[in-house]
DNA sequence: GCAAATTAATGATTTATTCAAG
DNA sequence: CTTGAATAAATCATTAATTTGC
């Protein structure tokens, strides 16, 4: 196991612990930065990640912000001494950028033209731009392509999909078999670059992973994932 | 081969006593001391290439006709023998392959779930199933995927360009050299991201340090600013 | 009507992968 | 083989919608 380099830790923001166990301690930043200390670690905020459908783990439980201390968005926290212990109160009003029907509207504009994943000179430029209808950082335009680049692609796949499995139905013979169409997909083209999770999309759903399933329906193990165009390529 | 993730959510990891994910902890010496990394890239120089498409393939895309067998473009062709050849004649009016609104809408559905360049065994089945809303050949579907990718390349380049010339007007002091990037940049990254983009910094907000961040690339007199590329395209 | 209770969306984080330098 | 960099996928957490009982 090794330890990951993390990032996406953005500056002047706090961005307490997470999930995990707030034990921390100071932080590095220049900043007052307030990592919140958590003296109740009352409940165990979720082990971060079993998912295994506990059954009766009473996991939804949305406690109010001002029990647990959820602070991990706040931006500001306030320091109070109770009882020789300092705590620290998150403050200030919404933690979490809202944006605004125009920039929302400005940010799908942008996406619709194809911007994807901007760099840094163009996040700077965005964020100011929207900055004038209404509160915003660069990060918030950085997460928002992120989310709405995978959220679009998601929608995508599946539609996709659907109409694939309307178009599924010859069951084909899958005559050659597998082929190992290298790695080198192709050019990923515009949209949905990702190297291979598109294959899978396309790969013809039957899979279910390895052979274990498959069954009758689509014998068809391996439609070959993306093998080029036809006469293929290199 | 590569069964892909699926996010196991290793169990040894949860509660990992083991001081969660540092975040504040200690040394985590990424390297620019200065505070939290960006999520946006400080400097770039790789493309993440799932487009390497460019080194090779000198290979044009070649006309279905030579995988599908197909004709060139007719719906129908009257031999007649003419001075002991027999040439073809296309007959019955209209050549050329008119999509029905339920063609478009399914090819335009696979086209968003990500089909960009269809293998011939895809675009068989494609074609097989399109056929019951339609005449319809192989090759109008290859050609279909040809045009619409390239077209729509175009569109979204063009409303990119526009879309952010709006939002250039803060005039960017750029004093710096660079301003010259234009064309060359742009076209490069346009459709392929050739070699290298670079990113450039985007200082913080409130904190310099950019110089902090430069560093290993910083020797690099060039610094360009504004790479401007429409990402991928929708 | 309306406020607690649910659910749907979506902003913010973390984890996994990938490619290519070293 | 290891590691930095960049990003996609998965996940977490909060806010807005919507439903529900009164």
């Amino acid at each position: 196991m090794r330890v990951h380099h993390f990032h996406v830790a953005y500056l002047d923001k706090p961005a307490a612990a997470s999930s995990s166990t707030a034990e921390t301690s100071s932080t590095a930043h220049p900043f007052p930065s307030s990592a919140a200390v958590f003296p109740f670690a009352l409940r165990c905020l979720r082990p971060l990640a079993p998912k295994l459908s506990l059954p009766e783990q009473p996991k939804k439980m949305v406690a109010p912000a001002d029990v647990l201390g959820r602070v991990r968005n706040a931006t500001k926290l306030l320091s109070c001494t109770v009882r020789n212990h300092t705590v620290q109160v998150p403050v200030g009003g919404t933690t979490r950028w809202n944006p605004s029907a125009e920039q929302i509207k400005m940010l799908e504009a942008l996406y619709r033209g194809g911007m994807r994943t901007p760099n840094a000179a163009q996040i700077e430029r965005i964020t100011e731009e929207l900055g004038k209808h209404g509160r915003i950082e660069g990060k918030n335009v950085f997460y928002w392509f992120q989310n709405h680049k995978a959220r679009e692609r998601q929608k995508q796949k599946r539609a996709a999909l659907l109409t694939l499995s309307t178009l599924d139905s010859p069951a084909l013979p899958q005559t050659t078999a597998t082929t190992k169409v290298t790695s080198k997909q192709q050019e990923a083209s515009d949209d949905v670059p990702s190297s291979k999770r598109r294959c899978t999309a396309w790969g013809n759903n039957g899979h279910g992973d390895a052979a274990a399933t498959t069954t009758s329906t689509g014998g068809n193990a391996t439609l070959e994932l993306f093998p080029l165009r036809p006469q293929g390529r290199a």
